[in-house]
RNA sequence: GGGCGAUUAGCUCAGUUGGCUAGAGCGUCUGGUUUACACCCAGAAGGUCGCUGGUUCGAGCCCAGCAUCGCCCACCA
């Protein structure tokens, strides 16, 4: 027998059964060498501050994951780490500084990065200390950070053997520049804002064109109308001089089918330096391309004397009052409404221009297949499932329109390119780039010493791309890297799969030729309880740290994955995480009520088959039932299928009546079994509470390395699993003749009973009946008795009747047994006229059919019971 | 413009390969100190499964169309 307190404050017990998992190793990948290893390599938050809802939903989902599978004895490794972020990073540090009155510029780089630097440990260790708190198993010693020297070696291994392919180039492309980072940013780093502006109808020679930027159009030379137009049929390929914003310009036109006929005047001009339909289309037909806007997002003496150095929106007006001073302003649209890119770190406009930049060509065939190729067959060919299934669409969109990747970025922070360029002006080969693994002190050709490196530094996910492999040691073929390496999973929300899930499979199936991970679980994202999304400014975000402090660890884990299922959006709020925390509470209280009835050598002692009640063999059928189902949900990963099966068996079939059976007549070696296998499945959902309790159970070994349940035949009990149900059902129902007819709790009522073929089980059980549903003196009737004044109900085809003379009023019995017999004649209506189909019966399967008369004969039977009982009534 | 998702009780959501009178939690209502738990127990009310057709013996589930909400991608001379 032992006490434990009332309830359970989780903030008394987290920390040390953390501790005491960590300092076991527990973490660490062991299990049965025989066995598929299982690994995921956590998504590495961004090293920027703090975790979010998000993060906690992530770390629920893979510890559940990880937890199951090292219980089933697999090595397991879950790989911790953080990402530096390099964008994000930056622009944090840069606004902490600009607090301070200072700015990275005339900080300079050394001082700033290490600024950074310090930045980064103080969140990591705040990243740590949540991802702890979450009570996620990842094993700390193998804990890695995309700046720790041997990834910084794995990105330089990945870029040289990239280069030596061909697959990285240096080119002068038209790329997303935002001119507040300084940099260039992928597509996919752009977010849409729309926006009303203006719309400006321009003359340009015979034609009028439409734009929202005019300031861009100063070398317009190019006029590109349709094949098919009938209109320009004449003027194709001719030259003319037009008037134009600077002076006269001498004009060209171009047939080709990128001109829409039925927009405007069919014909446009283009600008190949500051739009990327342009700039494909300037490449294809070799047009000049003159940059008009500058990295400072000002124009170029492109404009002439009178407009450069202007900003972009000053130089927009002054073009426009200049074009209407010369009659070529046509007219202007006010309600034009389009989207506007914008980085997505900071929100600034992005300016498409030319620039000299480092490309990842994907369209070019390396051992014979090129990176798009090699990304869609690796999900193509089933090498890696997405789940849930409908993103695979979205992925192979995705990679098929993808456009070379530009990976330079004019940011300080982050692997910086490792190129360099001989500066030695004697040197014949100063404009070869010299790519290396290691710092190069001399140049290979002139064997100068004047070296310097491109200024420049990788985009953020081209390390994250190397994560699952880099994290294990490679390009050296370490024992973890062939042990673990493909991973099993990669679990992230939906709204990273172009930035991170697709850059891996491109840079694994590539580098690796294999895949990174065999399974994608994409969640949902976090939303309020109206469903929106949680924010800063709308002030709506929940603090996951707060709310384990409230309620505990694993309510908050519980509320993260119950009810949500892959890419679908999950609300969280408050009363929701309470409502787990209850379902924590009941988990301790069952098991102190175990505790105080049991003594430690119960917990240990093996179940004799001869002791089995029906109400025994009833649970542990259902438990062998429920563990089948877990375990095979948990295999396809429906976790949350899996939390909700369990929750509900522990709660309202081992809580609701097994527990108050075995106050009747307890058989100790099945309550402590079956608890124990119940926190055994709980385990993966709410480690430490089952844990802590695992431990008051006088176990030696730590539940986080116990073994998964196993269905154990000798506890199929079919026969009498369907006897007790039907034992319950009389409880239920007499529970609800007592309510109906407002019969005091404490108040015992006598009853009878005709079960016909279940008399005897009803016999045996019949203690259990008359504890729970309060009554005295049950007797089993083998014949019809006349009792006046009693009422009657069903439970299946088991009649109960109340001896309610004088207690009960014989009009309401009469209008409810009325109701009751209404409603079963139209149910039995229903079935007849099914049973009745010839259709049904001939193509219905046939235990259906068989089912569905059988219900028929017992409700029949039940409705004459019932008529009967109405007649007596007078 | 293309695509995807959602629509089931007041709220949040389950609902397997189509087959019991469609379920749970929260909330509401009625009762309740019983060998753990009031963070609890017993019971109840509450649903034209978004709409319209179709397939089928049978549709919440499959098909077509529509509506509303949300998301993604593309385009915007």
């Amino acid at each position: 027998m032992t006490q434990i307190p009332k309830a359970y404050n989780a903030k008394n017990y987290e920390k040390g059964i953390y501790q005491k998992w960590e300092k076991a190793g527990a973490f660490m990948p062991k299990g049965d060498p025989k066995k598929k290893p299982f690994t995921i390599s956590l998504p590495p938050p961004n090293a920027t501050g703090q975790l979010h809802l998000g993060h906690a939903m992530m770390l629920a989902i893979e510890d559940i994951m990880v937890r199951y599978n090292r219980m089933q004895g697999r090595p397991t490794l879950w790989l911790p780490g953080t990402d530096h972020a390099a964008i994000a990073t930056q622009n944090k540090v840069e606004k902490i500084i600009a607090e301070e009155g200072l700015d990275r510029h005339t900080m300079g780089r050394a001082k700033f990065l290490s600024r950074v630097k310090k930045y980064v440990k103080e969140s990591q260790n705040t990243i740590r200390n949540q991802i702890r708190q979450m009570g996620a198993s990842v094993d700390w010693t193998r804990e890695r950070y995309t700046m720790d020297d041997q990834l910084t070696h794995a990105v330089r291994a990945a870029f040289l053997q990239m280069y030596k392919d061909g697959l990285i180039y240096r080119g002068h492309r038209i790329v997303n520049w935002c001119t507040r980072c300084g940099s260039t940013l992928a597509d996919d780093e752009l977010e849409y804002r729309e926006e009303k502006s203006k719309f400006y109808y321009l003359k340009y020679g015979p034609v009028v064109i439409g734009t929202a930027r005019p300031e861009t159009k100063f070398h317009d030379k190019i006029i590109i109308v349709h094949p098919k137009d009938k209109r320009y049929k004449d003027l194709v390929g001719k030259e003319l001089t037009v008037p134009w914003i600077t002076g006269d310009v001498k004009a060209k036109f171009v047939a080709d089918e990128s001109a829409d006929m039925e927009m405007g005047s069919g014909a446009m001009t283009i600008t190949p330096a500051h739009s990327f339909v342009d700039f494909d289309l300037a490449q294809k037909y070799g047009f000049e391309v003159v940059q008009i806007i500058n990295e400072k997002g000002e124009i170029t003496e492109a404009g002439g004397e009178d407009f450069e150095g202007l900003h972009v929106l000053e130089a927009r007006d002054k073009v426009v009052k200049e074009l209407d001073k010369k009659g070529l302003l046509d007219h202007i649209d006010e309600e034009y409404v389009h989207n506007l890119s914008c980085c997505y770190r900071c929100g600034t406009a992005v300016e498409p221009l030319v620039s000299e930049q480092w490309f990842i060509d994907v369209n070019k065939k390396v051992r014979g297949k090129t990176l798009k190729e090699r990304s869609l067959e690796a999900v193509r060919k089933g090498d890696i499932e997405i789940l849930p299934d409908r993103f695979n669409k979205v992925y192979f969109h995705w990679i098929e329109n993808l456009r070379d990747w530009c990976i330079s970025r004019q940011i300080w922070w982050g692997h910086r390119i490792p190129v360099w360029h001989c500066v030695d002006k004697k040197c014949k080969h100063h404009k070869e780039p010299i790519v290396s693994l290691k710092d190069p002190d001399k140049c290979p050709k002139c064997k100068g010493t004047k070296l310097k490196q491109d200024p420049d530094t990788l985009d953020t996910w081209f390390s994250s791309g190397l994560w699952t492999f880099s994290t294990l040691g490679w390009p050296k073929k370490t024992s973890d890297f062939k042990k673990f390496h493909p991973t099993q999973v990669l679990e992230t929300g939906y709204d990273i799969l172009f930035f991170w899930v697709a850059r891996m499979i491109l840079m694994t199936t590539y580098l690796l030729d294999e895949v990174p991970f065999e399974t994608v679980y994409l969640h949902g994202l976090i939303r309020d309880k109206q469903g929106r999304k949680m924010s800063k400014s709308l002030g709506n975000g929940i603090d996951p740290l707060d709310m384990i402090e409230n309620y505990g660890a694993d309510a908050v884990r519980l509320s993260l994955v119950l009810g949500s299922s892959p890419g679908n959006d999950l609300r969280v709020y408050e009363e929701k995480i309470a409502g787990y925390r209850n379902f924590v509470n009941k988990i301790w209280n069952s098991a102190r009520y175990v505790l105080m009835n049991l003594e430690k050598e119960d917990f240990h002692t093996e179940i004799d088959p001869k002791t089995l009640s029906r109400a025994d063999k009833w649970i542990l059928h259902r438990l062998n039932q429920v563990t089948k189902q877990a375990t095979k949900s948990l295999d396809k990963y429906s976790l949350s299928e899996v939390g909700m099966g369990v929750y509900d068996f522990f709660w309202s079939e081992y809580c609701d009546w097994y527990l108050e059976i075995s106050k009747i007549q307890p058989n100790k070696a099945v309550l402590a079994h079956v608890l124990k296998t119940i926190l055994k499945l709980l385990h993966p959902y709410t480690p430490y509470v089952t844990e802590v309790l695992w431990e008051k159970m006088d176990q030696k070994t730590l539940l986080i390395t116990e073994e998964w349940p196993k269905v154990d035949p000798m506890f199929n009990f079919t026969k009498a699993n369907k006897e007790m149900q039907a034992v319950l059902k009389v409880v239920s129902t007499i529970r609800q003749l007592r309510a109906d007819y407002k019969l005091k709790p404490g108040q015992k009522i006598k009853a009878s009973f005709q079960g016909a073929k279940l008399n005897a089980v009803l016999q045996d059980n019949m203690d259990i009946i008359m504890r729970l549903a309060r009554l005295e003196n049950p007797v089993i009737e083998k014949e019809e008795k006349k009792t006046p004044g009693s009422i009657v109900s069903f439970a299946g085809p088991v009649k109960i009747k109340l001896m309610t003379k004088g207690i009960v009023d014989v009009n309401k019995e009469k209008a409810r047994l009325k109701a009751e017999i209404q409603n079963l004649t139209a149910y039995l209506k229903g079935l007849e006229g099914k049973l009745k189909n010839e259709g049904y019966i001939h193509n219905a399967p046939k235990q259906i059919v068989e089912a569905d008369k059988q219900r028929y004969l017992e409700g029949k039977e039940r409705l004459e019971k019932m008529v009967q009982q109405f007649k007596s009534l007078g």
